[in-house]
RNA sequence: CGCGGAGUGGAGCAGUUAGGUAGCUCGUCGGGCUCAUAACCCGAAGGUCGUAGGUUCAAAUCCUGCCUCCGCAACCA
């Protein structure tokens, strides 16, 4: 059999993955078993990347150790795709002994051969902060954090070497057209980031300790991408010595890496050139796909806009969930998440579509025929022209899947349904039905719908795959391959019993409601504030100011550059309201000024102050008060 | 002039690579049917394809300008 490596990009430790992260090992699980059913042998890996100063400082701040946080959020991210029915054949985590031992010779390798050579990471030093900072962060000259004053320092860092392969990757990339998709892709990162030249890449850090340590040069660890990005190897037993295991061997290179678009970068130009320098092929192709997001904004938990998993699961089930994250989002556009159109494709395909055609079918077989199902008879014109349709999906679905089209593959497999549907109404079984001289001939009639029905499940495993096996078990159809699509067979003489609905219709408003209520639960608990005392607001000097002036800030956009007389002296505060206030209207306002803030630097312009605004979903409104200048609020 | 994407009947989208009667799903209206979950089937209304020009026998599709929206980047004291 023929082997087939597919790998998502692994999840980050940091925290809980939303929907939107997990569309991602959905659309691989639905890609690997559609591998399966065409006969490869898959291999899919998935996992987490588990090191970095983040996770270091969250596990700090809940008191635990690295390890332990990281075991946890690892515990919990499995929990999920376990939850939406991922069938991955190696969870691996960057934590594993083996994948260290492996990034930590990779580095070495790397750095032996002249890839990877020591320099310095130079900047601005904050030696209370421990941080570095770029000319453009600083405030006014000083640390943006602590207002320290920083002198410039040099870290030592290793650095890996892109220049050399710089032009081998331009070749790969014009001479193989598929291995970056979609297309439009490809042009971005060659026009963007390969034809200017790719600055060497920064691979080691002193500034934390949680992650791999370099193995000859102890107060480094490997930062981000050496680490992450080996695991596609290491996870296949990928050793530096050439000691590979059996599935090093059998699966790389990979078919493709399934990545979010805003990783491509990483994937097609830092990921190629190490496997160069590593002298291992590439793979076959790295796909970055659109995403999902929620009404019209990217998801995020800043926003408090994200929707997760289990609420999604709990109130529509595992497969409605991956039915409509699979079929809402397109190929190369982004889809769209929202609880009305969860509802309405639910409605329209799952229940009306899918679950009412195999509903009814079985009912007839159970009313006419006592639940026997015969052989078919003769063929008339109708019957072939509905079998002809059918036959015909499979080579349809598989030109779209092939093409990781999987949305488009699903939409052909429910206009197929509709089809079935109408057969029905072409073929009146309930007329037929009504007198026993057309046994044959209603016989033939539900045979085609079982056998129709039966074809398309088969060809909707690799998206709701326990959908389809409560089909067959209804069905009690045993011919669950693609080569039993080739002939319209697949159905033997059998008895059902009586049908049990798929799935239900849900009534929107009820459903909304419900929903709702699930999510703002969670969303209450996010925006709970922590308590403080009365000593601590009245560390805030808030006065109300006249605000004298106000233009557009130079070098950004969302931003405002306003004069406010605060009756003592006359402040410069720069604030992000420009998209919401009209100058005009602006000026001449009273508004309230956190006084005593400490002044910094904003894109170049000093800001010292910060005026009040108010702000929900929709819109953002400057708080105005109608006293005079100066005035203390409390 | 930072990078990129998008503007097609009420909604969401396909069609643009290789110009040639504008298509799908949902919704609306009318009809049919009763095996089925207000389901299913048929039909109709509804679009000067963002805008202004250009190329062409012919433009949603090619070229140029402009407008609007959305991501990313930057930035949010």
């Amino acid at each position: 059999m023929k082997p087939y490596y597919i790998t998502t990009a692994i999840a980050y430790t940091s925290g809980t993955p939303h929907i939107g992260n997990v569309y991602e090992i959905i659309l691989a699980d639905a890609i690997a078993r559609y591998k399966r059913l065409m006969g490869y042998e898959v291999f899919y890996q998935t996992g987490t990347d588990e090191h970095g100063q983040k996770i270091e400082e969250k596990a700090k701040a809940s008191g635990k150790t690295p390890q332990q946080f990281v075991d946890e959020v690892a515990g919990e991210i499995k929990r999920i795709f376990d939850l939406v029915n991922t069938s991955y054949d190696k969870f691996i985590r960057t934590t594993d002994e083996n994948h260290k031992k492996q990034v930590q010779k990779i580095f070495k390798k790397l750095y032996q051969q002249g890839d990877i050579y020591k320099s310095f990471y130079q900047g601005k030093y904050c030696v209370p902060c421990e941080s570095f900072y770029t000319e453009s962060q600083l405030a006014s000259g000083k640390c943006p954090d602590c207002g320290a004053t920083v002198k410039d320092e040099k870290e030592e860092a290793y650095f890996l070497k892109l220049s050399n392969y710089q032009d081998r990757l331009i070749k790969h990339i014009e001479e193989n057209p598929d291995f970056i998709q979609p297309e439009s892709r490809k042009n971005e990162m060659v026009n963007n980031f390969i034809k200017d030249g790719i600055q060497d890449l920064c691979v080691s850090r002193t500034s934390f300790k949680w992650g791999i340590e370099v193995e000859f040069d102890r107060g480094h660890v490997t930062y981000v991408w050496i680490d992450a990005l080996s695991n596609y190897i290491t996870g296949l037993g990928f050793d530096v010595d050439g000691d590979h295991g059996e599935l090093y061997q059998k699966y790389w290179p990979a078919d493709v890496h399934l990545i979010g678009k805003d990783i491509l970068r990483f994937h097609t130009i830092y990921w190629p050139i190490m496997l160069m320098a590593l002298n291992i092929e590439l793979p076959k192709q790295v796909f970055g796909h659109p995403w999902l997001l929620v009404g019209k904004g990217k998801m995020s938990k800043s926003k408090g806009n994200s929707l997760y998993t289990d609420d999604l699961v709990e109130q529509f089930g595992v497969d409605p969930i991956r039915y409509f994250v699979l079929r809402e989002t397109p190929f190369a556009s982004d889809g769209n998440i929202e609880p009305e159109v969860i509802i309405e494709r639910y409605n329209a395909e799952l229940v009306n579509t899918l679950s009412n055609l195999v509903n009814r079918t079985i009912s007839m077989i159970n009313k006419y025929h006592n639940g026997q199902v015969y052989l078919p008879n003769e063929l008339n014109k109708i019957d072939k022209n509905l079998i002809a349709t059918v036959l015909n999906t499979k080579k349809i679905v598989i030109q779209k899947m092939d093409q990781l089209r999987v949305s488009d593959a699903i939409q052909e497999i429910m206009k197929t349904l509709r089809r079935v549907n109408k057969y029905i109404d072409e073929t009146e079984p309930w007329i037929l039905g009504k007198d026993q001289v057309n046994k044959a001939r209603l016989s033939t009639v539900l045979y085609n719908l079982l056998e129709s029905i039966r074809q398309m499940a088969v060809l909707l495993q690799p998206f709701i795959p326990e959908t389809c096996e409560n089909i067959f078990k209804q069905i009690k159809a045993d011919q669950k391959t693609f080569s039993s699509l080739d002939q319209f067979n697949g159905i033997a003489e059998t008895v059902l019993a009586k049908a049990v609905p798929i799935f239900n219709r849900l009534d929107a408003e009820k459903t909304l409601k419900e929903f709702e209520k699930r999510i703002g639960q969670e969303v209450d608990m996010l925006e709970e504030v922590a308590e403080i005392t009365f000593a601590d607001f009245s560390k805030i000097d808030l006065k109300v100011g006249e605000v004298l002036a106000s233009e557009p800030h130079p070098k950004a956009d969302r931003l405002l550059v306003s004069k406010i007389d605060l009756g003592t002296e006359i402040r410069q505060i720069v604030s992000a309201i420009r998209e919401d206030v009209k100058i005009a209207d602006f000026v001449g306002s009273k508004v309230i000024v956190v006084a005593n803030l400490k002044a910094v630097k904003i894109r170049g312009v000093l800001s010292e102050g910060m005026i009040l605004v108010a702000t929900d979903e929709k819109k953002l409104e400057v708080v105005t008060v109608n006293i005079e200048k100066g005035a203390k609020v409390s």
